[in-house]
DNA sequence: GGTGAAAAATGGTGGAC
DNA sequence: GTCCACCATTTTTCACC
């Protein structure tokens, strides 16, 4: 998984996560380059999967996904098994946009969006009657002080 | 906040976040629509802040940031000036890629991604240096199961 | 609100240095 | 590996339905 990203890739990287519609002139520009030299450190990091999809970042709450919890998850379960079917579970369902295997006392952690509390209850009731879960416990979000996309370059 | 959207901007906007270096033909086809009309849907959006920043999605690990913490945060200081300095900081550390005020006994959470331990640490100091913070718990992600930024539509 | 065409800008490629 | 110029495609605008 290491790739060697010199620091006109990482200005490019930087341009690209900021704005990707911006012209490869204009990019060319900003990192002090040219057309040809950019494009080809854009197409070898694609091919390399240093750079992956590009996607335009929506508004959650205009979309009427006014709801946001994080997931605290124990498990007594840690069979293979078990697993294989709650990893599934969580890839299949949309409204989870993140799901994370811990290390410590709780095993894993979800961020869940939805419309609203009802529709989490819905989620959390699909989720348990699907497998077996220890404890669970939902943080509710009151604020979404910071979210971004953008990696530290 | 609330934006009317019908079906058809449904569509454009799954189509945008899947892959937005589609061109508007393209787009239009799938969406059974032409050029024009979902130029003008594209627009409008984007102007009443629907649709935000476009950007990539860069890999993490290939960038050497193998490390990723949830944290968990509570505090005994509830005063307008203290948080004002503990929200400005957030939001300043280009580390800190997600914070919550939560609802509950925790107050808030925050997603960062660093290179690794020692840095997760030497964020940590510089956090709990800056600002008077009750209890901090550290969640390490040992796999990341799933991260998408495609909201549910 | 949709169609089609035309002008301006951009992406992608190949050749010279 | 960088610069430059070329052409096909695409974006963006506009007049018309």
């Amino acid at each position: 998984m290491a790739v060697r990203i010199d620091e006109m890739d990482r200005k490019i990287l930087s341009q690209l996560q900021e704005d990707a519609s911006q012209s490869l002139d204009e990019i060319a520009r900003k990192v002090g380059s040219s057309k040809t030299p950019v494009w080809n450190r854009i197409r070898r990091m694609k091919e390399q999967g240093v750079i992956g999809r590009q996607t335009v970042i929506l508004d959650p709450e205009a979309l009427g996904l006014e709801a946001c919890f994080f997931v605290l998850i124990r498990t007594s379960e840690h069979e293979a098994e078990w697993q294989q079917k709650f990893l599934r579970t969580l890839r299949e369902r949309p409204e989870v946009l993140e799901a994370h295997r811990l290390a410590g006392d709780i095993d894993y952690i979800l961020k869940v969006r939805v419309q609203n509390a009802r529709a989490y209850d819905a989620f959390y009731q699909a989720l348990i009657s699907e497998v077996k879960i220890y404890n669970v416990t939902a943080l509710l979000s009151m604020e979404e002080i910071k979210s971004t996309t953008l990696l530290p370059l």
